[in-house]
DNA sequence: GTTGAACGTGATCGATTGAACAGTCTAAAT
DNA sequence: ATTTAGACTGTTCAATCGATCACGTTCAAC
């Protein structure tokens, strides 16, 4: 996973591929067991892996090395590898950025001001999971069982949310007429593209997409493009 | 490149690996040399590979069947996987919509009106070739060789041509005051998106983003946010 | 204490990977 | 007609792939 050049590495280093006990210990390996921080650290890895090399291209045993694990133990505790990409996704969907995107602010809020919410989540949310993006980037681009999946379980439910919450503030007068549908893909793009490219960002523009400052000038721009001023 | 499941995939279908002639003819094979056509094939193969899959998830035997071509011809025409990515990239930054990234319009134009051709110009490149952000995506969340490559062959010269054009175009009060930088990591965002996830485009609106109607209108959102109405 | 399920390991499998190689064939230049 | 550089082929290689397996170790319930 790794490995940019594989054929030349391969040939470079010698094996050291999985992980195992520095033996010639006399004692007992007195193993240690934490079965949910595997977990946690496997999938982390697996996060991280699929996003940047894609389904195919992740190995389990690198992201099993990645999360200080044997292959084994991450078969154990995922059986396939896309169950773990099941799973890996799943977790996603629960964090805590992911529901604010649902309910965001309270009833005595505008629709306008709801929305401007919504928005700072989402892109908070791809500033703290830049994989996120990638990661559709790579599975939404054709129909398949894998994109289905997420669209069900992690994507359907915020997007149209997040349409229904434009059509209101377009009633009250306080964002531009544009399709709802196509207006929030306009705002994914703009809330995503800065952190799941970051390295061009910085690269060209000198700037850290995820510093303080730079996602609420982001978000700043959003809300100022789609919102009529007066 | 194509089973989903590879495992079970693996099990299932049996080897039909390689591309070769139907043996049996008496004949002498009367084998077929067009490299030029050979070199468009597998690069375009191979762009479809690396984009959906990623780098490390194609395979060149994947790509050379793709293609119509056995796996040694591809390595004969391009050495390694690596210059096949290089060659694909090359490919796209001479593609002629590129070209129109750096020099749209004529001297006549307000920088406004070549802003928004430079705009045109890039929806219809991100429709055109939706891989392109999909591989940008793929290799630009964090620093590498290829990235690199990638920004100084491809990306540097039509980006600060459009940060210049945005920034003529604020001088002359037509554009909102935002940094160019940011600003056009936003257009691109917009630009980008509803080509590079199409399939969950299509899943959720149930409208087609490659159609002429759907990309004019991405083109005229696009323009009604950045620029000042008056 | 014993038991049994859950946790964790190393070895191994068939398949597939990128690459190298020794050839065969074609077409254009001489 | 001969030469030769380039186009193309099938075979083979070590490395790595996802997955399975038999086997230890731990821990809580009884």
């Amino acid at each position: 996973m790794r490995d940019v050049n594989p054929r030349k590495a391969r040939r470079a280093v010698s094996a050291e591929t999985d992980l195992k006990q520095p033996s010639g210990m006399a004692k007992t390996p007195r193993r240690v067991r934490r079965p949910k921080e595997v977990r946690e650290r496997v999938l982390a890895a697996a996060l991280h892996a699929f996003a940047t090399v894609g389904f195919e291209g992740a190995s389990t045993r690198a992201i099993a090395n990645d999360a200080q694990v044997t292959q084994s133990l991450l078969l154990y505790h995922f059986k396939t590898k896309d169950e773990l990409w099941r799973a890996v996704l799943q977790d996603i969907a629960s964090m805590e950025k992911m529901e604010q995107l649902l309910a965001s602010g309270d009833d005595t809020m505008t629709a306008a001001q709801r929305l401007m919410v919504a928005i700072r989540a989402l892109v908070e949310l791809f500033a703290k999971v830049p994989e996120l993006h990638r990661l559709m980037t790579l599975e939404a681009h054709q129909p398949s069982e894998r994109l289905n999946w997420i669209i069900e379980n992690v994507n359907r439910a915020p997007y149209e949310a997040m349409c229904d919450l434009i059509a209101e503030a377009q009633a009250e007068g306080a964002v531009r007429k544009i399709s709802p549908e196509r207006l929030r893909f306009a705002i994914v793009g703009m809330a995503a593209v800065p952190f799941s490219v970051s390295a061009e960002y910085q690269f060209l523009t000198k700037r850290n997409p995820f510093s303080k400052i730079e996602i609420e000038a982001t978000i700043d721009m959003i809300c100022g493009m789609i919102f009529i001023q007066q």
